[in-house]
DNA sequence: CGGAATCCTAACCGATACTG
DNA sequence: CAGTATCGGTTAGGATTCCG
């Protein structure tokens, strides 16, 4: 049995890091993953509902390419690479001809999904009422 | 009585929408919070806790200044702007000698403080562990 | 105090070309 | 198929100065 249980870990880890102070490298995380690309990649990827028996969704590199519309080779691979260091999505290849790829998450990827698919649910759901709100600071502003 | 209720526009609007889609304005708008400032002031603004009737936190600029360090006049400056004309944050001027300008959150902005102060509650909470998928990753990387 | 305006450079990032 | 490498343009964003 552990001294600490997991939740007391996650508390103790709390107070020793603070995201508000430049220095503190959980300010450096916070920044990593406030990117448009890591929020679309680990929106795609992950398990949406509550069913923590749920097989694990996989996805290929052309097909993530595919579904997040717009993003550059460059920076999907550049951004997976990130992902993968940071221990958040894992990379299995199969060594076919041609090679198949897959990324998925891992148990600490998943727990960052559940916020990543929030905001972008909230994107949606919000995106009228934020443009109504533009147009009126830009009317009030002409005047 | 309408003939929607919240919960159905926000349903309607969740269709509407995919954030997947490159010309998709709610893609802009998730990528528009999808930066590093944003999270960080939309997590030092707004109530944490669950009680709805608590008082606002309300911040002046130079207390946001302090608090979010590193950041720099121009950055949150423009970053205020933008997250005012989006509807999320309040801006009130007080017109003393001198001036006197606080920031708060309106509704919409208190909806998504939840979802920012998640991120950086992730962030503390998961460094060690990311520190650590980073030093095996690189470890592995050298051999 | 709370900015706006200007200048300037570091980085991000897309496009292209090449590889196993 | 799944990338890496390189180049060049755009832009984010810091430092500085000035203003109501």
């Amino acid at each position: 049995m552990p001294t600490q249980t997991a939740a007391q870990r996650r508390a103790q880890a709390r107070d020793a890091y603070d995201a508000f102070l430049a220095e503190c490298p959980s300010r450096q995380l916070l920044d990593r993953i406030s990117d448009k690309w890591v929020a679309l990649i680990l929106a795609a990827l992950g398990r949406d509902g509550p069913d923590r028996n749920a097989e694990p969704r996989v996805m290929r590199y052309s097909e993530l390419s595919r579904r997040l519309a717009g993003v550059s080779q460059k920076m999907l691979a550049q951004t997976l690479r990130s992902l993968e260091r940071d221990g958040l999505v894992t990379r299995t290849v199969t060594p076919s001809v041609p090679v198949t790829v897959t990324y998925g998450l891992t148990d600490l990827g998943q727990s960052l999904h559940q916020l990543m698919y929030g905001m972008k649910l909230w994107a949606e759901a919000h995106m009228d009422e934020v443009h109504a709100n533009r147009e009126r600071y830009d009317a009030a502003a002409d005047r």
